[in-house]
RNA sequence: GCGGGCGUGGUGGAAUGGUAGACACAGGAGACUUAAAAUCUCCAGGCUUAACAGCCGUGCCGGUUCGAGUCCGGCCGCCCGUACCA
């Protein structure tokens, strides 16, 4: 019986052996270059899945990587632990969210260690230990007092029956998900950062961030959105409600004279003005207010308008008159709250004017059409030169550019219009009204107004952390409100009993600088110079798209916001360095039918050659997302009992590149054990052949298997500094059958694989530390250094041309590396094939790149 | 709705603008074995052909180029985000 490799034995024999050397805890070493590397720490759930085995095996690949190549690394773990979810459950079952999350965090985190990842877990922190969000008080703290923090209205999901704020994914159909009803928007006084005073400057150092993906830059630079255009108002005909005129922005003020009515938000405020005294505008403004805040409900909703009655002139014309319009499409958030329509040039404004029987008029014509605006606008191109049917500025056949900036200065000189810069972007919104999260250090005095807590009263506990009694999750809305007691303190100012906020902050400011804290996670202020000065800045940054914008925007805020505090050096003012976005992990779906035809789901582990234990064929739909409800889930436990966490780390990160999605199968994650046990065998014969003496010199075997082993460094070095996980898998694989086959003697191949062994090691690193043993390597694996090929042993002397004629490969050409183009093209034009199917025809020309191509054109 | 991305054999995928399908999975044939498992060898995009070879082929339509999976424009489909999911 042959011997085989056991992961079951080796893997928790070799991550003793790591602990033991202490190989991966992350020391300031002036000697060194640092590394830091991270992935987007996870939100404890309570179950690994294969996401996270993506994603930190990636980080790890590059952690271990990094570190043979002579970086001192940082790779650390922690836990995005505060969030709904823990309070959901408590609601269900009747537990308290601490419990719940602390124990989900052992049971992850006792799950993630056996992978083997090479991870200083002295650092681990969850962002509910009050000496984690202690600091971020701290911050909050140092933010109000240079006025990155400010408090305004603004507009919530509100639940009528459950009497509670809503999160928008808590707003199902624009109904509350457990009570049903139909939800409003509500306006409470929140906490704001000041995010939109940074718009330009997050906006212009995007240039700079080389290193990420350029759709995440694009991303971000549309979320900031800024835009040049007109501010003017619409003066009404009669003073309204106090309000004389309406101010509108538009970026296309090129297309006024197209103006058929001015529009305004229903949250607009001379919108609620009006529906004080008029029935019908209260009620059409209340329909628009049943619905959710989310932009995507909002824009994708049916149009809807109420004619106001009132008037409004037209500025370059005083007698026009123009209805005013309240329609629920229009944003409060962006611009003014208020728009002037042209629908013969935007499409949304044409359906609104053809629903309600408002006026089309264009303005121009594109330069070869003046067919009149039916039911699609005539989108003005900014870059391509219109015909004008009648343009104030005097302006006849122009681009949109020039007509949009010919307009501004038309109404800067005529004084009724201002051209000004806009962004999008809106300041970010940090009140939660709910108890699992950190609470918002301010207190409410009625002598001295909103007073910061002291900074030696930090951090303000949550009830259940400072030992207060415990508080009630059976009833929906924030458990702080209800308390007894927690919210009764002494003003910080006068100390007369004054009332605390009850709010707590949005998760995202845990995670938007949890990456500074990993630098001194221990520290009693919320950065530490020194170490922040070293290890910052993130130098590899790994997680998933859907983090593109918000995440990743609001952290290059805080990293701004914390240097503008002296909590970082000015070169963190970008924390991230290089940013990997990854793909999800993707399986078939498997489900039979109940009664009623509806599907019901079984899990992959259930299911063999498409049916169930009991013979019950399975429906099978492709590959989607791997997610609870629709059971195609596997448990990377699962994998790792049965294989071992080196097979669930290759499979992974074979076939498919990292940015995409993977598609994890049974069969896919065999072969990959398979394969692991193939180097292992070879690795074992070799051992077994130790004695056998090498032939002096070595032979020409020994010389070949040498050049196989240079070209196997070279290309899995290059897949993993490229991101190419997929490709290094595979050079390893044609490495391994290389090795296989090769007939070098036992001396050369052990060399090979001692090579072998290194180039897998971020990749497989319980295997590779098994055969670098095995073959006499010194020390850990985990230590050596990365291995260098030797260029002499990488040069090719001659090179296989392909000839092709019009662009279609007909023949090939074997010629020396450096043979001269002219004498090329003439062995490809001698070439038997080429003369056959030329046939006489006169070549016109011949392309000829040395190294790469012939073609021959006729 | 808006912003961004992706689309290549039966499947996952490879391919600095230069031989499309490397490397794998599933499949087929064979070796070894009493047998099975394990392992090893070979075949394999589609169509035509006895063979040589030829034609077609990277979601669809068009363009740039000696040459396009790759670059540009327009569509279709799917995915991510859309500010209180994390």
């Amino acid at each position: 019986m042959s011997a085989r490799y056991d992961p079951a034995s080796a893997e928790p024999k070799w991550q003793s052996a790591w602990a033991e050397a202490e190989v991966f805890t992350a020391t300031r070493d002036p000697s060194k270059p640092k590394y830091y590397v991270l992935e987007m720490f996870p939100y404890p759930s309570g179950r690994i899945h294969m996401g996270h085995v993506r994603n930190y095996t990636m980080g790890d690949v590059i952690a271990r990587y990094k570190s043979a190549s002579g970086f001192s690394v940082l790779h650390p773990m922690g836990w995005d632990a505060f969030g709904m979810p823990a309070e959901n459950a408590a609601m269900a079952t009747g537990g308290h969210p601490k419990d719940w999350t602390y124990a989900n965090i052992d049971e992850m985190r006792g799950q993630m260690k056996p992978l083997g990842l090479s991870i200083d877990w002295s650092r681990e922190f969850a962002t509910c230990d009050p000496e984690y969000y202690g600091q971020q008080q701290a911050l909050f703290l140092d933010f109000l007092e240079k006025g990155l923090v400010y408090r305004k209205n603004a507009v919530v999901n509100w639940d009528p029956v459950d009497m509670t704020v809503l999160a928008n994914e808590q707003v199902i159909d624009g109904c509350g998900w457990r009570s049903g009803a139909p939800v409003e928007r509500r306006e409470l006084t929140q906490w704001f950062f000041k995010i939109s005073d940074h718009s330009e400057e997050l906006l212009s150092a995007l240039d700079g961030l080389e290193n990420w993906p350029e759709k995440v830059r694009t991303m971000q630079a549309n979320w900031i959105g800024k835009s040049q255009g007109l501010q003017f108002s619409f003066p009404l005909t009669e003073t309204t409600s106090g309000f004389d005129g309406i101010e509108v922005y538009t970026t296309r003020p090129d297309t006024l004279l197209g103006a058929s009515f001015v529009g305004i938000s229903p949250d607009h405020p001379l919108a609620k003005a009006l529906e004080v005294d008029n029935p019908d505008i209260a009620a059409f403004c209340a329909e628009c207010r049943q619905m959710g805040t989310s932009e995507a409900d909002l824009e994708k909703a049916e149009k809807k308008g109420l004619d106001t009655g009132l008037k409004a002139r037209h500025p370059l014309d005083p007698s026009w008159e123009l209805p005013v319009w309240i329609a629920n499409f229009i944003l409060m958030d962006y611009g003014t709250g208020a728009v002037f329509a042209c629908p013969a040039h935007d499409q949304r404004d044409l359906d609104f004017a053809r629903k309600y029987g408002l006026p089309v008029i264009d303005t121009f014509f594109a330069q070869d059409d003046d067919t009149p605006v039916s039911n699609t606008a005539f989108v003005p191109p900014k870059t391509e030169k219109v015909t004008w049917v009648n343009h104030f500025a005097g302006l006849d056949v122009a681009t949109g550019q020039e007509a949009i900036d010919a307009t501004i200065t038309y109404a800067e000189t005529q004084g009724w219009g201002k051209g000004i810069e806009n962004y999008r972007l809106r300041d970010w919104g940090l009140s939660r009204q709910r108890y699992w999260g950190c609470p918002i250090p301010v207190v409410y005095c009625d002598d001295c107004g909103v007073v910061p807590e002291k900074k030696e009263n930090l951090p303000v506990s949550l009830p259940y952390d400072s030992g207060n009694e415990s508080i009630d999750f059976s009833v929906p809305g924030n458990p702080l409100d209800r308390h007894p007691t927690w919210s009764d303190v002494p003003c910080p100012s006068c100390g007369k009993m004054a009332k605390r906020e009850t709010d707590t902050m949005d998760t995202f400011v845990d995670s938007s600088w949890y990456y500074a804290r990993f630098t001194a996670p221990r520290a009693t202020t919320p950065t530490d110079g020194d170490e922040a000065a070293y290890w910052m800045n993130v130098d590899q940054y790994i997680g998933g798209i859907e983090h593109a914008i918000l995440h990743l925007l609001y952290s290059r805020f805080f990293a701004r916001a914390m240097n503008i505090c002296g909590h970082l050096p000015d070169t963190a003012r970008e924390p991230f360095d290089a940013l990997f976005t990854q793909g999800m992990v993707t399986h078939e779906i498997y489900h039979t039918r109940d009664s009623n035809g509806r599907p019901v789901y079984h899990l992959p582990e259930d299911v063999s050659d498409g049916k169930l234990a009991d013979g019950t064929a399975v429906e099978i739909i492709p590959s989607a997302k791997m997610s609870k409800s629709k059971k195609n889930v596997v448990d990377p436990l699962n994998i790792i009992d049965a294989f071992g966490a080196d097979t669930a780390r290759w499979f992974i990160l074979s076939d498919s590149p990292p940015e995409r999605d993977v598609e994890w199968t049974a069969a896919g994650a065999e072969a990959a054990y398979k394969h692991l046990q193939r180097v292992w065998r070879l690795a074992d014969d070799v051992r077994q052949r130790s004695d056998e003496a090498a032939p002096a010199g070595g032979s020409e075997e020994d010389r070949a298997l040498s050049r196989i082993t240079a070209r196997a460094t070279v290309d899995v070095t290059a897949g993993i500094e490229g991101f190419a996980f997929n490709t290094s898998v595979a050079k390893l694989y044609a490495f391994t059958s290389a090795v296989a086959k090769s007939k070098a003697s036992a001396a050369a191949k052990a060399e090979a694989l001692r090579t072998m062994a290194q180039l897998m090691q971020p990749m497989t690193p319980h295997l590779a530390e098994e055969v670098w043993s095995m073959l006499g390597g010194v020390d850990l694996v985990a230590q050596a250094p990365w291995p260098k090929a030797d260029p002499a042993l990488l040069v090719e002397d001659s090179v296989v041309l392909p000839i092709q004629i019009n662009g279609k490969r007909r023949s090939e050409l074997k010629v020396a590396k450096d043979l001269p183009k002219d004498e090329v093209e003439a062995m490809a034009l001698a070439d038997p094939a080429v003369i056959r199917v030329l046939a006489g025809a006169i070549p016109k020309k011949v392309v000829v790149v040395p190294g790469r191509i012939v073609n021959v054109v006729v």
